[in-house]
DNA sequence: GCCTTGAACTTGTCAATGACTAGATCAGGA
DNA sequence: TCCTGATCTAGTCATTGACAAGTTCAAGGC
């Protein structure tokens, strides 16, 4: 890979990741595409050649998120504590993305990429759900059970909401919370 | 009130109003303060005066927001799944105070309308999610299952992310999906 | 009735931004 | 060698957020 002449070499990603960084630090409004530009150190229009717009460096943030969500749910396998607590990691290990996957409306989620990963993950999602699910009968409302739990909790604990003592894992701190579904 | 004259005799609750329409049509990007002068009817530099900047007008939805859930959290009881039915209310009824409420970086968290406001309905829901503690050993983690998984449905639905038939009332979605934290 | 005081609002301004257009550079294949 | 498309630069314009200074108005003291 170049970094230096007047192809950049691998400047799609390099603006993506300097777009984690940015909202990572200053939320999801302090950031602009002339400063990833500056960044990445090409000029201010380059990244709208490869995203054309604000909202689609978004886009390619919520598919690149949705993708990452699938192999993380993979890797966790069919059963219900697992999966959730491989989403609140993957939540918490890539907050940005998560952030911008479900809001919508910052996006275009009616993109061909979006809609793949996303319906890649929710079918896993589905798998990891349905595990949980006693009673056929009540099956989709405990998938939706299982989903929200670990939903909630994830974007409680980027909100900063959830007070725990400094240094706890994230994930350590979802497992008692989870296993609340399972016990009743 | 007066609507018209040098001035306008309410403009701080007009702006806010504003506000909480245009993020609602075009999302928490699609807005600037100078939109919401001209949809007021004053001039650019008005809203300032009230709110200082776009993150103090944010701050000051937010603890509208937190005002609005203890108001719906009171009337709801101590009843859990009263108390999370009622959660998911307000965030439907007010979407856009909640995306805002739980984004601490779009706004100051630190402000005292805010903190007051949340700690107010922080207290509220802990009584709620209070009443769904068995154990005391697990009153704690259960307490967050509660606010979990009533934070993380009302999340998924304001997403789009749950697929309901159309017309479908989230709160009566909501009261199978809550109740599975109940049963086990 | 007059004046003071402060809140509410306007006008003017500037750097920064998003989006667009046209043009330059470069790599790879025919 | 030339052509084609992808990549990036340079230039531009309306819009925006933020700030400073001035204007209007209401309410209360005298």
């Amino acid at each position: 890979m170049r970094t230096i002449g007047y192809h950049h070499g691998d400047l799609r990603r390099t603006v993506l990741d300097a777009a984690v960084d940015a909202i990572g630090e200053s939320g999801l409004d302090g950031w602009s595409l002339r400063e990833l530009a500056r960044r990445a150190g090409v000029s201010h229009a380059a990244p709208a050649h490869h995203f054309g717009d604000k909202a689609g460096l978004l886009t390619a943030l919520a598919a690149e998120g949705f993708d990452l969500l699938a192999e993380t749910l993979k890797q966790a396998g069919p059963d219900f504590l697992e999966a959730g607590l491989a989403y609140v990691r993957f939540a918490t290990e890539h907050p940005v993305h998560f952030g911008v996957m479900f809001q919508p409306k910052l996006y275009r989620a009616d993109d061909d990429a979006v809609r793949h990963a996303r319906e890649r993950a929710g079918a896993l999602l589905a798998q990891g759900a349905r595990a949980v699910a006693a009673s056929p009968a009540g099956s989709a409302n405990t998938a939706r059970a299982g989903w929200s739990i670990a939903h909630g909790f994830a974007s409680l604990w980027l909100a900063g909401a959830l007070t725990e003592p400094a240094g706890t894992d994230p994930v350590d701190a979802a497992r008692p919370v989870l296993r609340r579904l399972l016990e009743g």
